[in-house]
DNA sequence: CTTTGCATATATAACTTCGATATATGCTGG
DNA sequence: CCAGCATATATCGAAGTTATATATGCAAAG
């Protein structure tokens, strides 16, 4: 899925700058969907208005630098459909956080359980920042309501897990071959 | 994580190709953490032999293509334990799965219908052939069982939800107007 | 009260990575 | 019999990421 489609869909929802397109993939509705970077953002949205999928109309601010804010227009939905209709790619995720931990006995114990804690306090906020969304979801459409609940039961599950192994992974990085000892 | 330090991780379990660190990352113990693909991992062999982060022997095979085997040096240890003692950066997602689905009123039902079931195909087959990679998982090292659990777990969790969650998606996809009828 | 840092807002240049393609061989299934 | 897949390496153009520059107002720390 390239920039371009990612920001139609974004404006598809409604009128939005490009920091406000970046907000829907930080911390919106697209949070934990996808990633895309301002680097990519805002030359995918002069490529739409060149293209005639999306109009810019520019906004003066009073205590805020001025924004531009992109509609999307008839094009630009069917350009957005027709690219929805491809089938999708595999996902693709990076997680350093992962990487790291798969060598937890290289790294110090402190570290190790830093890492844990960040996570779990990661995770609780953003389930909490994801459930103060979703206060009026009965009202979504079928789409939204069903991509967040699968959010948030993976993100549960995260968390369920980190908490349950906390522990027992510092336990065993404090002491490595206490399993070889047992034996 | 750039590609040179995602190749000592895998160099640091044992002498590979490049075509085997790729495989690592599509269904061995780092599939469900990080993607690698083969123009960041051949470019990244390279440099890490000429900073003397890793060795390159070459094996002529029979029947296969001949293959280049990279061994990582103590440099090579020393320079992953840097890499990994840094704060790991936020996770990222590129799903063009939850994307689409997202948008699933725009998709025909047929559509969303086939995407789900292949997703919980692909689910049940990685979630095998994880079981299968960890049958011996008593005898692995704390950060790889933790990570590799907390893997199974998510898959699990999402697997879960969309077997409950998909004929409901699939209904209101068929009838948008279904909930506005009800009220 | 001043300075540091953060949120808002856009833009771009350098670097890295992705995706597709090229090349070669042997095996397997239709 | 041959199309396609698995093995195996390599590279190029396109795309995306990261860091930085610029500008303003506000809040918190000192």
């Amino acid at each position: 899925m390239d920039a371009k489609t990612l920001c139609l869909g974004v404006l598809s929802l409604g009128e939005a700058s490009g920091y406000e397109i970046k907000k829907a993939f930080e911390e919106g509705p697209f949070s934990h969907i996808h990633v895309a970077s301002f680097g990519s953002i805002y030359p995918a949205l002069n490529a739409l208005v060149s293209e005639n999928l999306a109009e810019a109309r520019e906004i003066e601010q009073r205590k805020r630098p001025d924004k531009i804010v992109y509609s999307i227009t008839e094009r630009g939905r069917a350009a957005l459909k027709n690219a929805l209709s491809n089938s999708p790619a595999a996902d693709k995720v990076r997680s350093d956080f992962l990487f790291g931990l798969f060598f937890a006995q290289e790294l110090e114990p402190d570290t190790v359980a830093s890492r844990l804690d960040h996570r779990i306090a990661w995770y609780r906020d953003s389930l909490e920042r994801m459930e103060g969304c979703a206060a009026n979801a009965a009202s979504w459409a079928a789409g939204p309501r069903f991509v967040h609940g699968l959010g948030k039961a993976v993100y549960e599950a995260a968390l369920g897990y980190l908490v349950e192994n906390r522990n027992d992974l510092l336990e065993e990085v404090a002491q490595p071959d206490s399993r070889m000892v047992a034996e």
